[in-house]
DNA sequence: GTCTATATAATGATAGAC
DNA sequence: GTCTATCATTATATAGAC
C-alpha cells in the first residue's frame, strides 16, 4: 500500500449523502439562516468544498436536502374518518424526534427568501394537493389549506415557540380538540 | 449661529422612536437575521452607533420594539359570536398592508434563538391569555392556543410562503371556512 | 448626543495542489 | 475525489473624537 490517509471512502454517491444527511439535521435545528456550511460539512465528516462541489451552493444543498422529503404519506394512509384522530396524535406524541424533521425545517427555513420558493412547491404538491385529493365535498384545496395552516401553526407555537400545555390533561384537551378541528374540516360538505 | 451640520435633531426620545419605528418596519420584511442593523439605522436616517447606544445589542432592539406591539385587542373588540367572522375578515383583508405587521415580524423571527424567549412570551400574556379569557367551558387555554395556531398557520402559508388562493371565491370560500373553524372553537363546551 | 473608524468574527464560495 | 488556503463580503459591536 503507499499513502491514503485523510478521507474515509473515496465514494461520490456516499459523500453526497452523508452531506444530505447531515444538511437536514443542520437544518431542522437551525433554520436555513443558521446552517452554516462549515457545520454540515463537519457533521457529515466531509470537506467543506465539497458541498459546492455537489450542490453549488448552500441554496442547492437545501433544495436538494429538504423538499424531497416533505410528505404525508403516513398520516394520509388509512381511512378518513379516522384522519383527525391520527393527525393529532402524530403533533402531540412527537417524542422528542431527534435528527430530521421536515416541518420543522420548514418552519425555520421559511423566513429565509433562498428557501421559500422550494418550500412552497413542495408543500403544494406534496402534502395539500395530495390531502385535498382524498377529501370529498366542495372547495378540497381550500380546506387541504386550512388544515395545513393548523398543523403548521401548531407545531410552530408547540416546537419552535416553545409553548407548553401545562400538565397532562390539558395535553389531553389540546389533542382531542385539535382532532375535532380537523376531522371538522374533512366531514365538512 | 455656529457649526452644526450632520444630525436633524439633538433628542434622545425622537432618535429612539425612529429607530424602533425602522426596526419594526425592517424586521417585518426581512425577519430577525435578515434585518442589518445598517439597514435599520439608514431607514431611521441614525448613526448605527447609536443602535448599540440606546438598545445595547440587536437583541435588545428586537425585544423594545416588536414583542409589545403583538396584541389582539383589535379583533377581540366585540361580542364573541361575531369572533370567528371579525378573525377571518382581518386575516383575508390584509390589504397589502405596508410597514410594520406584528405577525410577520413574529413569524419571520420565530427561528432565531434570540428572538423565542420573548415572543413566546408576549404570546402567552398579550395574545392567549387575554383570548382565553374571553372563552367559555373548559379548556380555555387549550382552545385559545388552537385558534392561535391556526392564525398562525394561515399566515405563515399565505404571506409568508406565499401560497395563494385561485380566485375570488376560492378566497370567499376560504374566508368562511376559517370563520366556522375558529367560530367552533369559540363556541366549543 | 452623534459621529468616524475600526476591531473582530463569521459567512459562502472558489482556485488550485494532491 | 478530496484537500488546503484564501478571497471577498458581511455582520455586530465598540473606542474614542467631536
Amino acid at each position: 500500500m503507499s499513502e491514503t490517509p485523510p478521507h474515509r471512502k473515496r465514494d461520490a454517491s456516499a459523500t453526497t449523502e452523508a452531506i444530505l444527511t447531515a444538511a437536514r439535521e443542520v437544518f431542522t435545528e437551525k433554520g436555513y439562516d443558521g446552517a452554516g456550511t462549515r457545520e454540515i460539512a463537519e457533521r457529515a465528516q466531509v470537506n467543506v468544498a465539497l458541498i459546492s462541489r455537489y450542490f453549488g451552493s448552500k441554496e442547492g444543498l437545501f433544495a436538494a436536502a429538504v423538499p424531497p422529503m416533505m410528505t404525508l404519506d403516513a398520516v394520509l394512509a388509512g381511512d378518513m374518518a379516522g384522519f383527525g384522530t391520527r393527525l393529532a396524535a402524530s403533533l402531540t406524541h412527537k417524542t422528542a424526534r431527534k435528527g430530521f424533521d421536515p416541518m420543522l425545517a420548514l418552519l425555520r427555513a421559511a423566513s429565509s427568501p433562498e428557501a421559500v420558493p422550494v418550500l412552497r412547491q413542495a408543500l403544494q404538491a406534496q402534502v395539500l394537493h395530495p390531502l385535498a385529493d382524498r377529501l370529498e365535498g366542495p372547495a378540497t384545496l381550500e380546506r387541504a389549506a386550512l388544515i395545513g395552516a393548523l398543523v403548521v401553526g401548531f407545531d410552530l407555537l408547540t416546537r419552535v415557540l416553545g409553548l407548553t400545555a401545562t400538565g397532562a390533561d390539558a395535553m389531553d384537551a389540546l389533542e382531542q380538540t385539535l382532532a375535532k378541528s380537523v376531522q371538522a374540516l374533512v366531514d365538512q360538505r
